[in-house]
DNA sequence: GATGAATGAGTTTTCATTCAT
DNA sequence: TATGAATGAAAACTCATTCAT
């Protein structure tokens, strides 16, 4: 990995921090309303002054923080697209590969839990972030960067890794992304967005999500 | 399958096809507009204004056609909802059942194969109908009605044959409709919508999805 | 009277007469229709659409009838304002003068009966001509038009007749006219638009009215 | 009277005094271009643009005080029909049962002039409740309540003690209210509505008016 | 004569943004 | 820093009127 990469990520951490530190108490009041308003009606449909009513504060004070109500989306979707892929960023991720092989699952597991956990937690901002990138540009390229950076440096790294080992089939790694990803967002979508009073054993559910990504779901022919 | 809900299969199609009959020209070019400005900036921030200009009609011909803005809406995406779910729908569907049990890869590659071509056509159609059915509690509900009546009449029962032949694993129905509703998704959604532009071979790209659904990512252990 | 004034009185009368001739049924049912709505809402916002729907009739049609739709109104408000005047305008108006000077009373009652039996047959016309009157300079000048007309050649002399019998109080005639005209109009008012479903005996009310009008509410002092 | 009924009127009377307090200019500027347009076109005719470029304010400045069209003109027609009433609702209305019985006139002669003068300087207010209230549900409400209230709590006990005096005729409250209210409104409604430029003696016509009311306009047979 | 689709000017209403306090 | 009244541009929607059929 690069140094300029190293750095972008630094940056990146640093500024997610920051973003929950130095904010007035009222500021904080305008961004919760402000995520509750743009996931009930979405961005554009939502008013400033709904906001500010939800937030008990002056319509002027959302200005007065937010130049326009995009910035106030944007300082919202922004860090959400950031934390989204968080866990590909963290240096713990590069220990993945010294894993023994026969931990992928496990990983696969981990990296599940993690998110399931992240989605339930954050609900309403994933919404808006999903609904808002493809109207809005600077989101949009915002999020491909994210996705590309850290597909590139790391997962593909990964999986190369994992299919010298034999763990992974021998198929071109996007293909391996996109079918993982492909499950995983399937499960979470189902059991946060669209059935959230399911009732399910966690651990199960992620062990069986995992188990038809990795063997799929045909018969043994006997 | 009882009389009612043939009756209600048959109401549906016959909607569907009435759906481009008797509309006068401008009708269809205000839908065409609406469409591409639905499409292009959300439901919420297009302005009728605009999908008139588009459309080369005046303003409030739109208002003779369709009470309200959402009126314009619901017209265009309720039928998209509707065709989503059509191959379902179909008689066809039902002689599944009759096949040899190693045709199912076959039947697969057929529902994959038709409906990204049908998101293909209608790319813009299923964008609108996608980020307005979290807004749109009308449309949800007819989403999630034409969902649950198929899932529960035609394709559980699709899956519980073939589980009975030991074509695909003894697992909860409703997680081989996951599964497989992931991964296709992700499929088309790459294809169509993230990545229009990635060349590939159409066929064996079906062939390699349905594969991973089937046998999933896992390397042989040898 | 003069011969002009004859004159305008008989055009005026016949053209009373040819209002319910020469109507199709369509132009009919428009001017019912009319007056439905333009009394429910009042002329402004009342629509022509809704007219039309009400009629049976297409938007158009009501246009080729009458040139706009304030046409309309006045085809409908017009003939109302005279036929609201019309005891005054008979012949057998003047022959009042000719009553034994006791009979005053009688022809009170035969006004108060007759107008009040117009005004039971014609609620919503006067309604509308009422409500529109002050907002239609042209029927406000025809109302004015007759009711100086009708007052100057016709009622004042009247009171003047019976003054000289004795019969009503020296004052000046258009005060006999003001109390005349508040104390039925209050009655017709209150019987007709305010308290129609009130019980009472038609007859006997008229009796009290005129007896109120004539002697008043104190009691004799004994 | 029941406290309950103290406590409406006092109620009443505060929130008509409120009125006229804490108000901008600007909207004191909208109610008074209301005001004026309202009874030159009548409600539905008005447009909130003309009463915006009268009141010298931006359309939207309207809409920041009053919701809706419909709500400015509430705001309006309503606390005139308060004030229409208001000298029945005061605490000096009840001492008129303490004035010797030939005093009777005099407060007829009161309750005229004050009306008398109340329309003069509410002309315009008068023309707008008195158009709107069968249109609009809200006004007729307010006004019957106001109207029963008021006849059924004081004016009718009034009629009863003077008839026991001897100072009007036994017959029906409802009857001298009628004959009152019409000859009143008579006169008001001429010198004030219909013909302002009629020179007049005031207090004479105010002696003439109750005159009448009170002994009719029949002559003495003498 | 009758129709009803189309018009476009006009209506009420919304709302992001500004600014004096 | 916070306020909230004021703005005005733009939105959705209405409707009397026209005109080709």
């Amino acid at each position: 990995m690069t140094d300029e990469k190293e750095q972008w990520l630094v940056d990146l951490l640093r500024r997610l921090e920051d973003d929950d530190g130095k904010k007035t108490e009222k500021q904080i009041r305008i961004i919760e309303a402000a995520v509750e308003v743009f996931s009930e009606k979405g961005f554009a449909a939502a008013s400033t002054s709904e906001i500010a009513q939800r937030a008990g504060v002056a319509e002027g004070t959302i200005f007065r923080h937010y130049k326009t109500k995009k910035d106030l989306l944007l300082s919202i979707a922004g860090p959400v697209a950031a934390k989204l892929f968080a866990p590909f960023l963290m240096r713990d991720f590069a220990r993945l590969l010294e894993l023994p092989y026969d931990r992928v699952e496990d990983f696969l597991r981990a990296i599940l839990r993690d998110r399931l956990e992240f989605a339930r937690k954050n609900m309403k901002l994933i919404k808006i972030l999903v609904h808002e990138v493809p109207f809005q540009p600077e989101l949009l390229a915002q999020v491909k960067e994210l996705f590309t950076h850290i597909v590139v440096t790391r997962v593909e790294k990964a999986i190369l890794h994992f299919q010298a080992q034999g763990v992974l089939k021998e198929i071109p790694p996007w293909r391996v992304i996109r079918s993982t990803v492909s499950q995983f967002v399937g499960m979470i979508v189902f059991h946060v967005f669209l059935a959230p009073d399911f009732p399910f054993d966690e651990e199960e559910e992620i062990e069986r999500t995992v188990d038809i990504l990795l063997h799929g779901i045909a018969g043994r022919p006997s």
